[in-house]
DNA sequence: TTGAAAGCGCTAACAG
DNA sequence: CTGTTAGCGCTTTCAA
């Protein structure tokens, strides 16, 4: 028969030393309240019956629970899975922990989950918002419990919500400005969906760079994508079709569609990169420096992304005040990294703005 | 002077409905011990004020919550991100919550986190250990607790813990014959450390491979490494000074160092892959897809093994008798995925027993 | 079917 | 410096 041990609590010390609970207690936040001597016994004997605290139970009494909600779409992506990164190491600095949800892009799902978050009463919420999510009204119940929120990456408009976001809008006008440079005269433009703030942001960025160089434009030069590899393949084929309007361009709203369409020019077109067409992407993924020609990219910088999130997002917990008087937002900035796929004239690779 | 609402409880239901917080609560819980109609008045009452159920106390008195604990190295990893993926839909099915850590691979940190899951009281932990952690020493306040815990990819004998793996030394042989199939005789292998057990099996898989076949075999054919891009860099480097002793194939321990050799073999030397050597690796990352020639790889089907990993937990944490009866292994098989930097002759890419 | 009462383990105001 | 007391919000006997 084997014996369970009963998980000990304070009042378990309390009795073997002859004291009260709440001098336990005291002993063991380190309170000055309580003497030396006592503190040192209680420590000890603490240690030796295997004593932990339980942090519920603390937690219901201090209405704080040391816990930060997260919610990302898909966890596993690149850009998620290092702007996690950055959150995790950034929290648990502080001795806070990070409960990971995915939405996968549904909104049901994230109001779900939210609610989840909530009834856990987690101090403060990170999310990038799902493609599906209208507005931010499925987040007023932070907001009326004074529970900090900081949106990073994916947002919407008249939020009023504090935010961490990539500044698209220069990096793909950078990117298209660079292809430019290298003397494309013919740039289209894979584009994500239209309801994303980002998407939109990206997009703009392309237009203004096409404007300020007086480059044609026309609404079919805009291929909207749902981005993904096999989307991004279905996309290339339709454009060659139509072979007297080729472009000597592209600029792709994320690097998993550029890297595709690059590889399925080579396996089955004569159409080479860079010298037919030049090819850019967002998110510098790790394959887009191992390929070759390699993949001219807009770093978004993830990692600096979710540990500026972070530190705002503890910030605001420790200063409610701040959280709830005003909005801020932070723009991270783009970094081009030029390689391969663009460079039809010889050039060094250069990068910009090189965080970290 | 902004109003803040305080939170709803049940005593605040039970006192506008002139009811008892019990009748409130085992109404919130669906209870067939309360009427049908006082059911439906305390739960409209509650959407109207806006109740959520405070987890906190909930657990508290339950003693459960619902919440498992994920320790991995580096949650950024292409593996672990995976894995975490299929742990996360795993367990969010059944409504539990998942705090992930990382331990950077420091069993000090790994020890800290592994305290902190165990004062919020998770009703399960999955971890993957750190390269430091010797034993499971550490994870003996779970068993004397009965909280349920299950070990996948990196592991440790004599633990009697249960545990969701991989079979590296499968993989590794067959990554070998496939080599030694095509003509290799002179095959290197690139060994991660010594002290994991995953990268023991991968060396004696090689090995194996080797002997069955009537290979030669040195111990200088091993090169340790950290398996960085960098480290495997330097090794390669090393390889090609002893210009009489080349080899013509190299099992490299994970595709991150395998891919940097191919980098660094195609920008820097006239050596070819597959013409002059074979190169094969361990994980399938995405960008072994996406280079010329294709990474030949062992598929380790990440999302699987955490998926699989999950559900075991699950099954224990329902039946705790069979958590702590014995212990449980399941091995997840591995897919050896055939591209072209092993291919000498000419043949159509094969995948073996591949799971999804 | 509902109510009364106790208590999960901890913290914090108040007293001494 | 230490003890007393109350209570966080919920669940769960036990009683009616």
């Amino acid at each position: 028969m084997k014996k369970i041990k009963k998980n000990i609590t304070i009042h378990d010390i309390a009795r073997e030393l002859k004291l009260d609970s709440s001098t336990i207690s005291r002993a063991l936040s380190d309170s000055p309240r309580v003497g030396i001597k006592t503190k040192e016994r209680v420590l000890s004997k603490a240690k030796e019956l295997g004593y932990r605290r339980n942090q519920m139970a603390s937690n219901l009494r201090t209405n704080k629970t040391m816990t930060i909600g997260v919610v990302v779409p898909y966890i596993s992506r690149h850009f998620f899975s290092e702007a996690i990164d950055g959150i995790e190491q950034t929290v648990a600095d502080k001795d806070y922990r990070v409960i990971i949800s995915q939405s996968h892009d549904d909104y049901k799902l994230e109001k779900k989950i939210l609610d989840g978050l909530f009834m856990n009463r987690v101090d403060g919420l990170l999310i990038s918002a799902s493609m599906e999510t209208p507005d931010s009204s499925h987040l007023s119940i932070f907001k009326d419990n004074r529970i900090p929120v900081v949106l990073f990456d994916r947002y919407f408009e008249n939020g009023g919500l504090s935010k961490v976001i990539f500044e698209d809008k220069q990096g793909a006008n950078d990117l298209t400005q660079h292809m430019i440079n290298q003397g494309c005269k013919k740039i289209f433009h894979l584009a994500g969906s239209i309801d994303s703030q980002i998407y939109q942001q990206r997009y703009q960025g392309y237009r203004e760079a096409l404007k300020k160089n007086d480059l044609e434009f026309k609404e079919s030069f805009v291929k909207p994508s749902s981005l993904t590899a096999e989307d991004a393949v279905e996309i290339i084929k339709e454009i060659l079709k139509d072979k007297k309007n080729l472009p000597d361009a592209l600029v792709c709203g994320n690097d998993i569609s550029a890297l595709a369409i690059m590889k399925y020019l080579d396996e089955h077109t004569e159409i080479r990169v860079p010298g037919d067409i030049c090819i850019g992407g967002f998110s510098n993924e790790p394959a887009s420096d191992l390929i070759k020609p390699g993949l001219t990219t807009v770093d978004q910088h993830p990692f600096m992304i979710g540990k500026t999130a972070a530190e705002m997002l503890l910030d605001f917990i420790n200063n409610k005040e701040k959280a709830f008087r005003s909005s801020n937002t932070v723009e991270i900035k783009s970094s081009l990294i030029v390689r391969g796929s663009t460079l039809k004239k010889k050039k060094k690779i250069i990068k910009k703005n090189n965080i970290k």
